[in-house]
DNA sequence: GATAAAAATTGACCTATGGTAAGAAAACTA
DNA sequence: TAGTTTTCTTACCATAGGTCAATTTTTATC
């Protein structure tokens, strides 16, 4: 909880009720490797925040493929967010990729805290707004990257995401299957 | 202005002095077809809600070609967040695709709204999280959907858009060639 | 540490989409 | 409405990345 706490403090001054409100609606949660936090198809009612280990968020298409929207680690955000805020059952898978540690926050109490405490507001509108840039970025990358440049972006801009992960987890996030990316891989160690 | 009202008045209660200070910093405009009201490049001041007509905002790569981040039709906004909210020089161009009447608002001028009428808050937060959810299913459509099955989408989704956009405005959206979308509209037309 | 299971690599082949260039059609403009 | 420019289509070929199957390597488990 700390971490969390320390977070929200290094953006904006926190009242101490609103801190206690905090720490009444998280849970502190150890999780292992392979934990389903969200299941494709149920009810979303967590939204959840990393202090160590890695997550993802992924689809899983109607040939059985999967799809990785999101990786996240300490620090990060992560749920199925079109469940959420569109009230539908989750389309997303959360599975925990490492033994994690994470808070769980009931997403309904969350969003309550904004009328309880407005000093929130402007912490959650920064995180919101930083999410549609990386969001807005990540679609003009797929669309005039190759996949040999995806892959050295990702690896440029989330050098810590990989020790967590399998190959076929980030091929899956750069839209190319693992072999591909098995591939690039053998191409790159040879320049 | 009155569609902008109405629009956040059909979402929130608004003060009448919120109204008066929306008015103060918003400009209405009429903008000609291939006006280009955001410069790739330039700094970005302004975001726009669009009365009538058809806005994009595109990149253009390191090879000259365009892609499509967005378009927007009338009660839809437009600007470079990648830019106002990292505080950059525009990485994307934003042109009128027709002639069209929009409301221009000094971005950091609309910011100060928060702190002086927190009431308006909430109508910018479910802005900010439907947006977000957006750009969460285009990257998963975009990764698992076939360029054809993210054509037919395209149109049902936005049954609106195609009026006033050139094919390739599409295909730089759908991140195929102009080419690429003339054959799955012909092998379309055949079934 | 031996064994089993999972993941990564590799090779042969395939397919969707891209590139180029030319001509046809549509949309402006005078 | 004739002329010009832009956009769209089409044909042919090129290529990035996908598919499938076999093999090797890595990781997990007992």
């Amino acid at each position: 909880m700390k971490e969390l706490i320390n977070k929200i403090k290094s953006s904006i001054e926190l009242s101490s009720e609103a801190e206690e409100y905090l720490y009444s609606i998280s849970k502190e949660k150890t999780v292992s490797k392979g934990s389903v936090l969200i299941q494709q198809g149920q009810t979303v009612k967590k939204i959840f925040f990393v202090n160590s280990g890695c997550l993802r968020s992924f689809c899983i298409d109607k040939n059985g493929k999967e799809h990785t929207l999101q990786f996240a680690i300490k620090d990060w955000w992560i749920s199925d967010y079109i469940a959420i805020h569109s009230d539908e059952l989750a389309s997303l898978t959360v599975e925990s990729l490492t033994d994690s540690t994470i808070i769980e926050i009931n997403e309904k109490k969350l969003n309550s805290i904004h009328s309880l405490f407005p000093e929130f507001e402007p912490f959650y509108r920064k995180n919101l707004e930083r999410h549609v840039v990386s969001l807005h970025k990540r679609i003009l990358n797929q669309l005039q990257l190759t996949a040999p440049e995806r892959y050295d972006l990702f690896l440029e801009q989330y050098p810590d995401i990989e020790q967590y992960t399998r190959n076929y987890h980030i091929a899956s996030y750069l839209g190319i299957t693992q072999e591909s990316l098995s591939r690039i891989r053998v191409a790159k160690a040879k320049k």
